[in-house]
DNA sequence: CATGAATGAGCCTTCATTCAT
DNA sequence: TATGAATGAAGGCTCATTCAT
């Protein structure tokens, strides 16, 4: 019965990122969501003890994977800027495929259900890799700035694209997205 | 008759804005904020038809207050780019001062309340005005593009900075605050 | 200020039979009664003591009036069967041009309001005169049964009719009102 | 998992009429018929979706229990009158053994909650069988108005008769019966 | 007398969670 | 494991009534 069970398990994933999305936390009530999913409430508790720890359990679950995901490779024999570009074009476009997962993500770090995710969890690598910001700073292409508010500034710009883009205001082509990049770019260049 | 009182009304928008800057709308209870304010649920009922009307109410009240105080121009005799910077210390200051009801109005455009603000007042100015920007696109001082695609990364930048701010990870001292701005302005000069 | 005062009184008494008429003794709010006359809520409270003070008067009123009504006369000199159709007659009009104040009375019978009014009201003399009932069986014309059941029949006959009248199922003419009447007078005829 | 109790669901329905019948829709209250019952406020809710739903449902099934009881027809080999008396009697004996339930079904006729009864229900078989009538004034024994007009006479009396001896002014046994239905009989036949 | 603000009591309804099968 | 019934706790809102001017 084990893959019978994932399957239910991802449904419900799947069917709270839905609800987040569209109505936020306060949308996500457990008989909504088992009727979506086409099983009954008490079967919910059975995978989670409670609505907290379903929020918090996927809330992980998405954090850890994110973590995981993130700082591999890019370690082509690139010059320094080209990386910084892949880098931000790999960003863009996951932030784009998994919208949901970012948008359950980026709620949960505003309430109060964050408190609850495990600190191992929270203090995994930044997104950014440090690394890149260490080593373009070592070359002198990069501002004499920490680590923190580099990373704060591009994210900033970084998230403020994916919004353009999902509300249509500029499209998901070269142009564009250079465009956006170089505001990134010339914004933390030394 | 007794005669209705202002700074009743104040305080309740006051204690609203506590309330949702520490626990979102979903934390705002009516029996919770008449005990906080010290008046009986039914009162809050004399001030607002009901909840919605009473976020609805103050959100509309602060955007209005916001965009009066936004469009006095920095009509000062500068020369562009202070003219620039000194729109941007207007509105870390404003958003340090007002940081809950700057807040608030975050929170009230993304959810589904922002619906029912008058559009009138939706279709207020933007923030930096769009003035500066064309002027600086004919000075040919700024990048030419889009002024709604120039506002949204300034305010993203503007956004963060005042985060960092908040969280302690920069200071509201002048250096700092210059670095800041030299990222928002690198990103966005021609 | 006699006058005015008079006015006003009259204005809460009609008001609220249109109420009652319109959507039963639910409807009545004091808020939206106060409202319709034009008046503030606290000045109901100058003229009745609470809500129910006000139905119990009204109802008290209403009835003493009827039951004064009523009784006079028909003394004319006319055979027993024409004196009871004057009397039908007389009924079937004050129903219809005091259809809301009948409508309140009824609706005041059915409720617990109606073991607030006086007793001394309650038990003014029945509608349709007992004396009408005994001379008819003194003479032989109507059947020998208590005149509490006679006049019961004939009531609910009496009010059915208006209620025919009133949904436009039968007109207000002489032949469909002399039917009417003759279902009664045949039922009750010895 | 628990089975939904027929029972339980009764004993709404009972209840519910019972409150009726001392306080009117008024005196409903979802937390008092609870307590009433024995079970918890929230246990109503599933089985009815609200207090309206509450009403109306039951009024629906009382409706159509009362329609599919009185179609079965007198077809008895009977003199006319015969006939129309046992159908008086029929409808005297249902009317005062289901009062609770006549009651119900009068007041939600004169509420605004009739409009959510189906029309299809609404719709049903006049309680009086008009067959009867147009064999009536068939045989030349009855008077030659409309149906409609027929039922709502004879129904004024019967339900006349059914507060009379509800209310002790009259006896339920053959004599007292009788002298009702020669009320009635003599009002309508030709 | 007149009034509008203020309130407490109470009602309907929702929802996360537990029960019992 | 799976389920629908059952529930307690809480929240939003209404309304008759009183307060204070």
């Amino acid at each position: 019965m084990r893959i019978k069970d994932e399957t239910k398990r991802l449904a419900i994933i799947d069917n709270t990122l839905d609800i987040v999305f569209e109505k936020g936390f306060a949308g996500v009530k457990m008989s909504t969501l088992a009727k979506k999913i086409g099983i009954s409430v008490s079967t919910l508790y059975v995978y989670y003890k409670n609505k907290e720890d379903l929020i918090v359990s996927i809330a992980t679950e998405l954090i850890e994977q994110q973590t995981k995901n993130s700082i591999q490779d890019i370690t082509e024999d690139l010059p320094f800027k080209l990386k910084m570009k892949a880098m931000w074009l790999y960003w863009i476009n996951f932030s784009i495929n998994h919208s949901k997962e970012m948008n359950f993500i980026t709620q949960v770090k505003k309430s109060p259900y964050y408190d609850k995710v495990p600190i191992t969890v929270k203090e995994s690598k930044s997104r950014l890799g440090t690394d890149l910001f260490e080593l373009g700073k070592r070359e002198g292409l990069l501002r004499d700035v920490s680590n923190e508010i580099l990373e704060s500034v591009i994210s900033a710009i970084l998230f403020e694209t994916v919004n353009l883009i999902i509300n249509k205001k500029i499209k998901l082509n070269e142009k564009d997205i250079d465009v956006m990049f170089s505001f990134a770019w010339n914004a933390i260049k030394s």
